[in-house]
DNA sequence: TTTTTTGGTTGACGTGGGTCAACGAGCTTG
DNA sequence: CAAGCTCGTTGACCCACGTCAACCAAAAAA
């Protein structure tokens, strides 16, 4: 078999390789040999515009996603409408995993801003996990680290207090944006306060409240979705050192 | 390569293609030929008794756990001292998946009561899910049922209220005892009202009050850990048509 | 530019569930 | 079988966060 290039609608390559996302990316810690077999995985290049949906829970599984630029939420639909942002995604991570188990999407994937995605045939993947030494561990990798990834969201929505939670989720955020070189201080955020109450289990006047109070503290400065890490020290101690409500 | 039946400590085969649990466990789906292989995967059985770890945070991640009896919690300390119960596992059930990432584990593992074990090696699993087929997706899939089922616990302690919880967590007991082959109207409940309410981010008492409440509607009867459901369409409804506090 | 819409902030007030405390039922251990 | 546990139940009280509402800023549309 022959590693072809593929090419995208809009004509760029979109070979793993050349992607200066690895990284942080699926390929992570993948030796070169192995990486350059690695650009047959990649279909295609999708563009999705901000507020559309990438995939939707119902929709059959196909495909695993490798965000290139801008970013996403993940969220779960109750019938009664109440919904439950589960994650917010940034370059090199990926989506979709949740659609293994029963071959049908379980969550929303909604692009935040205009975003871009590789395309990675689910079937392909498994094929070249069973040639690509590398390749089947960084993809247990991958599914591992959303499972730990989990489990810490649990314990926020466990049995941490309001403050606590939005603390978190900054340092969290911070440290994100410095893994992809960005600053670690200073940024903006993606998403509204509803859409980061839903992800911590709180309504949106809290969180605003919260984030008020950082900048009253002097921990923070904020002004709408620009938010400046004066005392990210500060952050860290207010979650180790405040007790939990439950 | 030869397959060689292992031998336990007590002197029992540890095999898959042999086992009752098949249905329930990482093998489900897999062929009849694909099966026997398998039986090189299970190293040894090991016991378990009630209150020990299978293994804590920070351990070396060396193998995942099929649970052949008995069942455990798992939960996540902060350094404070709080503790969050991340899930709890039942027969045929998959433990230690979040030590692949970081080749540490960053939960702990429980036994509720005295259980016993299969010990997967996880390089054997990765050689294996070279080599079969089938074991590579059947893997994949129980990962990602792991991070589905997450996102149900993030809905629950995200956007459910105190009873709508406990509702969800014993329509979810009832349904797993259910698939085990025990009855789903009448189970034990192996965790105490403290581990259910660290799983559900509530204070014991809310759970024995939720609980209360339940029996004084006449949607269960409870009397310690023994519970009947009495009206378990009741409970669902509660769960659907209750409106959300978040 | 003005107008409209969307998102964010802030205040006043209400309540679900946390806190504290007493007590009782099973289990275990001597 | 008493003594000491651990676990579960229940009541009284309280507070963190939800609810409702007014208002403002920014962004988008006209």
């Amino acid at each position: 078999m022959r590693a072809t290039v593929p090419i995208t609608v809009n004509g760029l390559k979109t070979a793993c390789s050349q992607c200066n996302l690895v990284e942080l990316c699926l390929p992570f810690g993948m030796a070169d040999s192995e990486l350059s077999r690695l650009d047959e995985l990649v279909g295609a290049r999708r563009k999705v515009k901000r507020q559309q949906n990438l995939y939707r829970a119902g929709d059959r599984f196909e495909a695993i996603y490798a965000i290139r630029a801008g970013s996403f939420k993940t969220d779960v639909l109750l019938e009664d409408g109440r919904e439950q942002v589960t994650g917010f995604q940034m370059t090199g991570e990926i989506l979709g995993l949740d659609g293994i188990s029963t071959e049908t999407h379980s969550c929303n994937a909604v692009a935040l801003e205009d975003s871009e995605v590789c395309v990675i045939a689910y079937d392909k993947l498994e094929q070249l996990s069973h040639q690509i030494e590398g390749l089947q561990l960084q993809f247990h990798k991958v599914m591992s680290r959303e499972i730990v990834r989990d489990h810490g969201v649990m314990m926020l929505l466990g049995s941490m207090r309001a403050e606590e939670r939005l603390a978190a989720f900054l340092l969290n955020m911070s440290q994100r944006f410095n893994a992809r070189g960005f600053s670690s201080q200073e940024f903006n955020l993606r998403m509204t306060r509803e859409e980061i109450g839903s992800y911590l289990g709180l309504k949106l006047e809290t969180v605003s409240r919260a984030f008020s109070r950082f900048q009253e503290d002097g921990l923070i400065s904020v002004q709408q979705k620009h938010v400046l890490l004066l005392d990210p020290a500060g952050l860290k101690r207010l979650i180790q050192h405040q007790q939990g409500v439950r």
